[in-house]
DNA sequence: TGTACAATTGCAAAACTTTGCAACTGTACA
DNA sequence: TGTACAGTTGCAAAGTTTTGCAATTGTACA
């Protein structure tokens, strides 16, 4: 499948070029600032640990801050950001705030990540 | 697939816990902190430009600069955060050095990015 | 061995993020 | 309307990353 998606194009700002192996390849800009965003956002090892939680099903704010024994404006403060980026999302249930994945592509790509890290261990350098 | 990865066991130093709604996880701290870090490497946009230039085959630093209208010394360093995550491989040819993706697992996580950011362009808030 | 080109490294300045705590807002319920 | 609990926001201090340039190292080839 990687094979089969070695370029993206569309209508934005976007910069085509082409190595001196002849191979052509385009760069939207737009998606990649939107990319490396999300990636930012992903990867901060507590923020990590909030989502990979939220992979089991949603959670509130307290809860999460009892589970991971952290100080609850902390645990806010990283989903602001993770929320920011639509990474996760809020509903309110009376007193409290509950969030969870935003979408199946999100809860795909900490999931690769994950594997991939855990596969990659034995020799971190 | 997703559904069928929803926790990560592993002999590592690990937290189990469970949440108020009965569902069980667990989050490996090792596999968290590496997961992050390769994320944290992916979520710059001038990284992540080289990235999705390498989708398309080897390139050597002096290529990427001419390419990327950068200076030398700024995609070599670029490169040396990517290198020092093992996200790319380097391999000397006289007096180039070329670069390429890491392996398959890092070439998906790029571009399962890069196509989730596309199709979310519409409605950055 | 000397020259030229490719790439890396070192280092200081600037920019950005994270953190911890206190103050504030929002909701429920008596 | 007042109290209590849940969550958010603001702000200053600390820490981390990025950048730009100059100096250095590595390789090829005359």
């Amino acid at each position: 499948m990687a094979a089969s998606t070695k370029h993206f194009e569309q209508d934005e700002p976007s910069c085509e070029a082409e190595n001196h192996s002849g191979r052509a390849f385009s760069i939207n800009a737009g998606a990649c600032d939107r990319a490396a965003a999300i990636f930012r956002a992903l990867g901060d090892p507590q923020r990590l640990r909030l989502l990979m939680m939220l992979e089991s099903g949603e959670s509130c704010v307290s809860e999460m801050a009892m589970t991971l024994e952290e100080p609850l404006p902390a645990i806010s403060q990283r989903l602001r950001v993770l929320k920011s980026e639509r990474i996760v999302r809020a509903r309110r249930d009376g007193k409290h705030v509950f969030y969870s994945l935003a979408d199946e592509h999100i809860s795909r790509l900490v999931t690769n990540g994950v594997m991939h890290a855990m596969e990659d261990l034995p020799t971190k350098e």
